[in-house]
DNA sequence: CTCGACAGTCTCCAATATAGACCAGGTCTC
DNA sequence: GAGACCTGGTCTATATTGGAGACTGTCGAG
């Protein structure tokens, strides 16, 4: 508990009396939510679980439509919070390998079944959206 | 597959031949797993399903700091996509409860233990990050 | 009569994402 | 040895998005 949600929450409450909570808006693990919790680093944490380790390029490649901004900013994200290891060969042309390190490996265990129940159900969804455009497009 | 990464994939190849690829820029997948992997979307999942069907207020009380503009946004757009119910009482004051459909449900299970974690290992990971900091901040 | 709750919507402004150019080595080709 | 090309980035300009906070309209409380 960081303070503040001691007190009004009316519908979580402690939950389990956790030194943190996500549901918290001045709660330090709601910043590091915030953090892994986007497009980009899901991506990266589940890509180098599936293919292991791999180089900027790579990743670049094996995520379809990731800036080489977007990239390096989720990189530094993940080597940040203690999730990816990045190292570096001094060779010409340079070479950088990112990998998970165990906590990264943890969280990426919990993401994959996401990144597939997403492939699996995509369909559904689609249809979902489409009955819902058609009804309330149309109004 | 959805042509385009048909061709050059380097990294994570087709995977296990599916109809469906998230780490394909142009497959419909991708867009639906980048309409659901945000953090207010995923923050309104895992309440429903920690604290059961609420209420408007009680979803924006509940997920500290979210705006009512990204809260009505996010559940549009889970509701859109099947995997939330929206249910409008008439009364006055108005009353509108949302609940997990069945689609929805299966998602908030898979995202519980990714906020657990989160709270479990916020430690460790603000941590790292301050390492970090310190160690590149003051280069 | 004014205040607040409810479930939004609307507008404005700041922050963020994306595309695409640019960069510093080094190697390869000719 | 000039130019093209690879790598892993950074920089910049523009498009998109997110948050603060005012507005809506009906009702019950004070």
């Amino acid at each position: 508990m960081t303070t503040e949600e001691a007190a009004g929450r009316g519908a979580g409450e402690e939950r389990h009396g956790q030194a943190y909570d996500v549901f918290g808006r001045l709660c330090p693990s709601r910043g590091v939510f915030a953090e892994l919790a986007d497009k980009w680093s899901m991506l990266i944490l589940v890509s180098l679980r599936l293919s292991g380790a791999q180089r900027f390029s790579e990743l670049q490649r094996g995520i379809g439509g990731v800036s080489r901004k977007m990239l390096t900013q989720s990189l530094r994200n993940l080597e940040r919070s203690g999730l990816v290891l990045r190292t570096v060969f001094p060779e010409t042309p340079p070479r950088v390998v990112y990998d998970l390190l165990p906590l990264g490996r943890e969280l990426a265990e919990l993401l994959e079944p996401v990144g597939e129940w997403t492939e699996r159900r995509a369909g559904r969804i689609l249809a979902a959206q489409e009955e819902f455009d058609a009804a309330h497009g149309a109004d």
